[in-house]
DNA sequence: CCGCGCTTGTCAGCGCGCTGTCAGACGGGG
DNA sequence: CCCCGTCTGACAGCGCGCTGACAAGCGCGG
């Protein structure tokens, strides 16, 4: 997910790009509010953090800005004079959250986790093919709304194929991505996996195409 | 929505009064700190707004009483001695907000609209997942209904679980969220940390997902 | 400034269950 | 019928997470 942080000073700045790189946004760095508008107008970002006091142009009139244009991510909005008219102000203008200076970076963090969340419309970070559902969430699988247990490997392989559920998986990248070139594992070792998967979830959820690879019954009516 | 003023300059007092009162407020006034404490010990006011500099009794010793009696209405303190120090007394001393003077009356009613929707809804100051019950003002954890001691460090812990409840946390944004990512520690201090919580709050609040991290017991129904 | 107690990180040990390996069975395709 | 890819049950190793003990750190009160 990129995340646009505008933020003129320095220090600041890099400490969001500290807090928000290791909550595992890919962070953008802007000092300037020309261009600010600029990127936030052309460039797709998950989320934009403002800093409304910037040289070139101001924080709120940016903010309109892209509203007016019809850009509808989500802008948590920062600022150092936190009273009560500008956080209006802001909130009229389109921002998303408010956040006064100063603050600790964990709440900023969360709020960013919030926002993204709340725009993805909660998009339910739940997949599912055929009777399988897998709560990306909770990290949980259901088999026609039934929780299966299962364990960290079983649940990486079930993700990965949800993941990929249109197509046909073959054994050496499901190997790659499970254990990583590095060390190397027998394919037997992945067959093991699909085995007790298959014990769990039933004989039919997990497709075997012989010579190629694994992939996950779409279930769409029967053939 | 009854509302108590208490202020001894009868100008800056009437102002309050016509300016709750255009908001919407039933606003009574009150110019002498016995009779406030009085007042805001057997009333049922739906806000009160403080000023510090008051005859007869110090407002921060009424605020103090009030708190101390188990008064829990929003307050939203005054004062012309704007210092930080006293800032941070108010805030000690239980009030809800803060306002220092001179300000203008539009921010005064914002700010009392603002204490007593969050008051009304409370949900951003208590957030609860099965038997966990946890309110951010007062720092405080609680296990059906039962207040239980926590430190600082479980404490956060906590508050971060609660605040991502609707997923697993992963063992890493954990140690990053409470340790920060310069001095790291090991994985086995955030295991310390959760067994002690887990022997004050029981074994069930909360959960390991091996392999990934930890999440709270959601309960049932919760949100 | 010293001493006390609470907090907290580290260490070592332990037990469960995850997981890779192996051997043998199965079965589809030629 | 044979070959080879896949499946499966058994099993053993060990890694992950839990726990109790301990000492250093730190604030706090005397």
């Amino acid at each position: 997910m990129r995340v646009l942080a505008v933020e003129d000073d320095p220090r600041i700045a890099s400490d969001l790009s500290a807090a928000l790189g290791a909550a595992g946004f890919r962070v953008e760095i802007c000092t300037d509010g020309e261009e600010a508008w600029f990127l936030g107008d052309t460039e797709d970002y998950g989320l934009i953090v403002l800093d409304l006091g910037l040289p070139g142009l101001d924080g709120l009139t940016v903010l309109k800005r892209w509203r007016a244009n019809g850009r509808e991510m989500p802008v948590l909005v920062l600022t150092a004079r936190g009273t009560w008219n500008e956080r209006v102000e802001g909130i009229d203008a389109g921002a998303d959250d408010y956040l006064p200076k100063p603050f600790r970076m964990e709440e900023l963090v969360a709020r960013a986790r919030a926002l993204v969340r709340r725009s993805a419309g909660q998009a339910s970070a739940v997949q599912s093919a055929g009777d399988l559902t897998l709560d990306t969430n909770r990290m949980t699988v259901s088999l026609r709304g039934v929780p299966v247990d299962t364990t960290a490997l079983e649940y990486r392989l079930l993700a990965y194929l949800m993941l990929n559920r249109s197509r046909v998986v073959p054994q050496t990248e499901l190997l790659e991505h499970l254990y990583g070139d590095d060390d190397a594992r027998e394919a037997n070792a992945l067959e093991a996996v699909v085995a007790r998967l298959r014990r769990k979830l039933g004989a039919g959820a997990i497709q075997t195409r012989r010579g190629f690879g694994y992939f996950l019954d779409a279930g769409d009516g029967d053939r």
